[in-house]
DNA sequence: GTGAAAGCGCTAACAA
DNA sequence: TTGTTAGCGCTTTCAC
């Protein structure tokens, strides 16, 4: 009906002529770059107000930088990511870039590494990997073309940069937490894992690693019980149907991961088992799932937002020095206590 | 240690080289382009395959297109959301577009519109608002410069193209399932609206709408019974506390997100309601929150996926035809009935 | 301190 | 059908 023209973009042309300078000036301005007179700054930035002047990142990104940080989320729905993307645009709040998100397919491989293709396509100045499923040889060659973070995934590279939690450390807070309330039977539900890259570095196997550590630790050697299913609400239905049907049941459930302690919640409530007055739970990530009023979970909570700036501290690092070596940084996780922890019947 | 230069990008350039032909045949045949013979085709195939050559987006961008899509979100923790996306990502597989979040601060105008323009800077093909907050106005500025998509925000414009639920026929869906369960006394908890614009528009005002008018259809006027707070947990609590204050308590809650339901539950539980024995509860979203174990909640699907899949239909024609008439698509709820409901004490 | 000019990788007119 | 050429909007030498 009216005029379906998309008006033309004001470029850095009309600026210069509105400003009665040359492009380069503006440029210049834009980049806070050595050789403007505050004269000329002054005036530069008057025209772009006046003229309502915004740079086209794209034109940007094909000599210099596009201003734009790629994060990769191999699973959107995970509700622990959140909080990294928030700690990283928060951090980056008054710097020139902007955050851009790349859902990767949930557990898959091939889409993973199509989104971070794509995303080095369109000129990203940096990647941030969140939990990458991809073999380490992917991950390093992304990292050789962009500056990379991976972030909780451990297993350090001198090509990237690693932020993550101490998962070690976390399943030991648990168990020592359901220790201290007089547990030994307390058996832990992990995600099944054979590849032995993933193995040394994804934080599942980590944190069964942590639990039968401090097991031994409590010298309860003995008591150390694994089911191994999924990362899942299913895989946590399961081996909650598997726990429930040994000889002995054990008296506390560590569930690797929030989501999975719901399955678990789910089986107990079918099969008539009270939390915590029969058999207590807890969880990992203290995720939003957790913190519900119905659920009350208690949970390691993994300071998601301190990862999430960290890693934009050493993006911006990075950037500025390529050639820098590479960092790793490991934070420490606190336990949440809520009401599905208690002491054993 | 080892040598830290970034190799080097193929170009379009080194294809053409390497393919003895002219970079304007590579365009082409990248392009499916009229105007190749099917041995050419096949020669610069070969040539980028060998060489692994992936174009330039911003490059292109510069040009013609950058096939990307760019998807608002306000709020990435809202549990709704990646139904959407997966919806979208999943009809975008077999094309050449690639989808590219931009986390707009919760509920934040100004974070809403920094997103927005960063992503039109970026060049993105089109793009898609969920549930946006904005002012009609820029919504329409928006659509002006870019191909755009609202969803899940009712209201239609000659300028962008709308997909959103029948959120009056959801909140009939609950009253009509209550109702059936023999309920009369049913409250509702709606976000708090002023802003003309949203209350014409935003679905939280359409829901509270539709509960007026399907209780008023059950001969229930006098019944109509809402309490003014946030979609939040938090505002969920409130509420329930204030409907619990009441003299004559209601026996059943339509919460108008899951996640006030959740504030709800856990504001019964706290005040030793049972749940459905005592009051029903009912959600609207169907999030991954209402499906977990302990919480098991009835509410209303919105059919995400359905949607996304609808989007992206819509952005592909529009990205064909920018001059075509604007079309709003209203998709059909449908109730998930689980065990927050029962018949009245 | 300032600006002219070249060029980033690609696409689109236009000639051949 | 093919290739030549001129930009897209910006940054970056490198003269002045």
């Amino acid at each position: 009906m009216e005029v379906p023209t998309p008006p033309r973009r004001v470029t850095i042309v009309d600026v210069a002529r509105h400003a009665q300078v040359s492009t380069t000036a503006v440029s210049k301005v834009l980049r806070n770059a050595y050789g403007a007179s505050p004269a000329m700054r002054a005036k530069v930035q008057q025209a772009i107000t006046e003229l309502g002047y915004r740079p086209n990142a794209a034109a940007r990104g094909l000599r210099g930088q596009t201003y734009t940080i790629g994060v990769m989320l191999p699973d959107i729905r995970n509700p622990f990511f959140p909080d990294i993307v928030d700690g990283l645009t928060d951090a980056l709040r008054d710097t020139p870039y902007q955050v851009l998100l790349g859902p990767g397919g949930c557990n898959d491989e091939h889409a993973e590494a199509c989104v971070t293709e794509a995303m080095i396509d369109r000129g990203m100045d940096a990647m941030v990997l969140v939990a990458p499923i991809s073999p380490r040889s992917h991950l390093e060659h992304i990292a050789t073309s962009v500056p990379t973070v991976v972030v909780g995934r451990h297993g350090h590279s001198s090509w990237y940069d690693v932020v993550s939690d101490d998962d070690q450390a976390g399943a030991a807070l648990v168990v020592d937490h359901l220790v201290g309330l007089g547990h030994r039977r307390i058996a832990h539900i992990e995600h099944a894992e054979t590849d032995p890259d993933r193995l040394a570095e994804m934080p599942n196997a980590i944190r069964a690693e942590g639990y039968k550590q401090a097991m031994r630790a409590h010298g309860l050697g003995a008591e150390i019980d694994i089911v191994s299913t999924t990362y899942t609400q299913e895989g946590g239905y399961v081996g909650a149907r598997q726990l429930l049907a040994r000889p002995e049941r054990p008296t506390a459930v560590f569930a690797g991961a929030d989501v999975v302690a719901m399955g678990v919640l789910e089986a107990f409530t079918e099969a008539g088992v009270s939390v915590p007055e029969d058999i207590s739970v807890a969880g990992y990530d203290n995720t939003t799932f957790a913190a519900l009023g119905p659920v009350s979970l208690t949970s390691v909570d993994q300071a998601g937002h301190h990862i999430g700036a960290e890693t934009a501290r050493l993006l911006l690092d990075r950037i500025a020095d390529r050639n820098r070596p590479s960092v790793q940084v490991k934070l420490s996780p606190t336990l949440v206590t809520r009401h599905t922890t208690a002491p054993p019947p």
